[in-house]
DNA sequence: AACTATTCATAACC
DNA sequence: TGGTTATGAATAGTT
């Protein structure tokens, strides 16, 4: 299709080379076009040509990210650089992990112990022993400074309200008694007024089953172990 | 370019349009294939028809991933941003799911309680208290199943042994006593026998400090968190 | 899938 | 590069 027939093989001059790679490089790209308006078909053209001048055309009804993705799909082929599976071993090794700490737990909680030595079981055993020492104590500790925190917070509450029923006496000249309970044992109810409310139920050690679902111990999201 | 002129519209005829399509789509990657001989171009041409057939044409001195690479450097269009932020999302959210699940294992292993309030130590402490029970009576349970095996091997040991001296004095007329110890409650120095060594060892509780570094608790690979 | 009349792309030239 | 044109290639419609 031209003056002449020609061979197809590389064109050796670099100018002859540049004229015929632009003239058959916008033919190519009509024939793209065409392509997909004719057939409504998706159609992704890139070239680069020896001097590496860059030239591109895309259906208009999806872009060559998405041909691309649609590529990778079809062919099987990861076009995806090595950080892609880098980043998915990493993702497979976290994972693992995950599997292992869920599984602590679970041993934790003395669930699937079936694959534990009686060296491993000792371990643990004398590990949750432990562990329940501290805990203990620390629940001691925490309802103990709580307790003293509230005590302050009533003493201080009371103070507040004398002050002020002592203002009003000296203000208004209409002592109010027989209001204030000065029983500094008495502390929860105190608190009760202090607050405004029943908040110190809170803090009242419920006789209640051990209620776990409640509790963040083996509830973590389990979708992507 | 064919019995009559043409508009470059879409074929609603499905028959006429997968034809045209692959009529179309040879003479297009024929252009390509000239171009990138007669070019030394590198060109990637990729297809999808209306019915979804896939097909692509890649000149053979590059391939398709390395043409996306390149597109990617001069287009400056990041094409795996999207899959790559949402691997990075996954990625994170195990990070942190890892962290929480190590988190309950430091506090299970009463560590790292100074955020817990008074329930949530309370819930644990419960926690720890049935898993402890639970793991004690596994611990029971397999001490007591693996001396039952071995007792059932000892015992077995004893009767080969018995018979093997039996048939030594039968056929060679040479009777061997004073060698088989019969006591059947010294089953751990019979097996010992029996082992050939001091195996049993591995099987008397040792009244040693908790040595949990040997353990697998709380010795997780921690790099990724 | 093959044929062919026709249109189209383009090689050579400017 | 851009335009012109003779020529071969591509292909629409048909079988």
């Amino acid at each position: 299709m031209g003056r002449g027939k020609i061979e197809i093989k590389k064109i050796e001059n670099p100018t002859n080379r540049q004229v015929t790679y632009s003239k058959r490089r916008t033919g190519i790209m009509k024939k793209a076009k065409e392509l997909t308006v004719l057939c409504d078909a998706d159609v992704s053209l890139i070239m680069f040509s020896s001097t590496n001048k860059f030239s591109e055309y895309c259906s208009p009804s999806t872009d060559t990210k998405k041909i691309f993705d649609r590529y990778q799909q079809v062919s099987g082929i990861n076009l995806w650089s090595a950080q892609y599976e880098r980043m998915q071993n990493t993702l497979n090794h976290l994972k693992e992990i995950n599997r292992n700490l869920r599984k602590e737990i679970r041993q934790r909680m003395g669930e699937e112990l079936d694959g534990l030595d009686f060296y491993e079981l000792r371990g643990l055993e004398q590990n949750l022993d432990e562990a329940l020492k501290v805990v203990r104590h620390r629940k001691y500790h925490v309802i103990t400074t709580q307790t003293d925190t509230y005590k302050k917070k009533l003493k201080n509450s009371h103070e507040a309200h004398r002050n002020l029923l002592h203002e009003l006496q000296m203000k208004e000249e209409h002592p109010v008694y027989g209001f204030v309970d000065n029983d500094p044992t008495n502390y929860e109810a105190g608190l009760a007024l202090a607050n405004g409310g029943s908040h110190m139920y809170a803090f009242r050690v419920q006789p209640t089953q051990p209620n776990l679902h409640g509790m963040r111990y083996g509830s973590h999201d389990l979708r992507l172990a």
